[in-house]
DNA sequence: AATGAATGAGTCTTCATTCAT
DNA sequence: AATGAATGAAGACTCATTCAT
């Protein structure tokens, strides 16, 4: 799985093939299909294997109501889970433009980032804005920005400093 | 190039075949052939023939010296490019994590864009920011995350008010 | 079908495209199809047009009893000719091992050359040989394996000096 | 190999597609590309695979100071080969008129033959003969001439016959 | 007489998947 | 548990040929 991730974020699903993550892996092609059903399947459990972290992101008291702090701290893992994790968010962000692909995975996705989005509408109508749902999703797309031209160009995008002007504006 | 843009965007490039823009387009396969020389090269020719609509957006008296109402210019035609030219977007968001593919295109590309973030960062240093570069790298992070969300779900995606929320921000 | 020669010639029929011959020739391919049937048959007139400088080089008193001086000049004017028209014996030899294209030409090629072989038949019976075949297909066969070497390596093969030599020897 | 070799050598290599081979060979197309990289690859591993029982031909114990009788041992040799190899020279004479294919072959190739040649360079001179070169240019020209014709028509050609009648005149 | 747009069968090649061992 | 030989459908691309103009 560790192999076919990265072949899948380098190359793109589409142009890994099932020999070439065999042979970087030292194992048989056949020996795949024992442990995975097809090649889709072996991209929906790298997929669910790792989208779980993002539950463990928002880890509050209570996720109806959380504090500044904590999403603070949310912008911060986010941005941190991306620069460790930046092999499963190029994929994750290349499967995002292919519908086909991609509708394969939405169930997972959507179950695990529904909530988190909730949680932040409800903060920010507690805050008293009068747009709490626009806050939220500025907020999500921002951060996807800022994860996307990480990963585009890791070498010179000031990932740190972002981070802190986001903080700052929000 | 229409029938291949609107494949390429909803299905990526590698699952699109050159068959199933032909039978879309209504032409025979060969036919392709004599106006274009590969797949590749009408990829390439559909991201020039509109990644041009870039420039045309940052119409400004000074490129070197841009006032606030030309800054905010730029951000509504972005993202009125973006709901306007939605497949282009797609099909663009999609390559930008395909570095086989995208390298072909990247010449072109920067070409375009490097004038642009010039400009931007000029502009935040004689805003007396301390970070231009962060700042601007920020502003187009934030765009593009804001262009990402509505096209992956232009149905409920409130693009106006985000667009109003961001040149608040600002 | 000058055109047509040369590239046959160079490249092989097979991998010489109509639209290869059209273009170095300056026509559209449409052109070609007024004056040719196919593809084939371009070939087949340009064999036809060539094939009989085989016949006038053998200009003698009497064919059934050729004189040793004619013989000589046959086998002078036989590699001259090969040096002559080195693209055309090109495409003959290469013709030669492709029995499928071989065999359109086969009655055209066989109407040209069963006479010559006769008649030097003949003179080596009138010379009392006692086995005339023998010797004259030894003739044929060594005059098209020097034009055939010649035109493989036609820089360094030494073909006025393996002439004489021949000469000598028969 | 020895489907293909057949194939290629009756009808050309161009003339013959990889589905025919696999067809013929009773495989599956795919299959073929487990052994064999291409089409081009099949052809070269099949001549390289026969060009070497031409340096077996020529045992001799001291390849600067051959004698009389290896000499017509070799002619011997060479065109029991021929006779027993017909489909490999087949496709061996037809390639050499492909320029474009016998390129991908001609180092295999001359590092066989030019020893070979050398060998009897060098025993020409030692015959006192003053044109060494041409008369070893001729013996193979001639003995091409006669494989090529022998494999042109291999039904009526008195091969033994000539063979006699070379060493005789050599 | 001349063009070249258009076709579709055919080419080489790749690859996910199966299965006997 | 593990292999890799084998398959066949599909992919990008070529090309001889036709035909409306």
């Amino acid at each position: 799985m560790d192999t076919a991730l990265k072949l899948f974020a380098n190359n793109g699903f589409d142009s890994t093939s099932v020999s070439a993550i065999a042979k970087e892996a030292g194992i048989s092609k056949g020996l795949m299909y024992n442990y995975f059903e097809s090649k889709e399947d072996l991209l929906h459990r790298i997929v669910i294997g790792n989208i779980y972290n993002f539950f463990e992101m928002l880890q509050v008291a209570d996720a109806d109501n959380i504090k500044k702090e904590e999403v603070i701290l949310f912008i911060n893992q986010n941005l941190d889970l991306i620069k460790r994790e930046t092999s499963f968010f190029k994929l994750y962000f290349s499967l995002s433009f292919q519908p086909v692909v991609f509708s394969l995975l939405e169930k997972e996705i959507m179950g695990v980032f529904t909530p988190i989005i909730e949680t932040f509408v409800n903060y920010y109508a507690q805050q008293g804005f009068s747009n709490p749902l626009v806050r939220a999703r500025f907020l999500f797309a921002t951060l996807d920005g800022i994860g996307m031209h990480y990963i585009i160009d890791p070498e010179t995008f000031p990932l740190e400093d972002t981070k802190s002007l986001l903080v700052d504006l929000i």
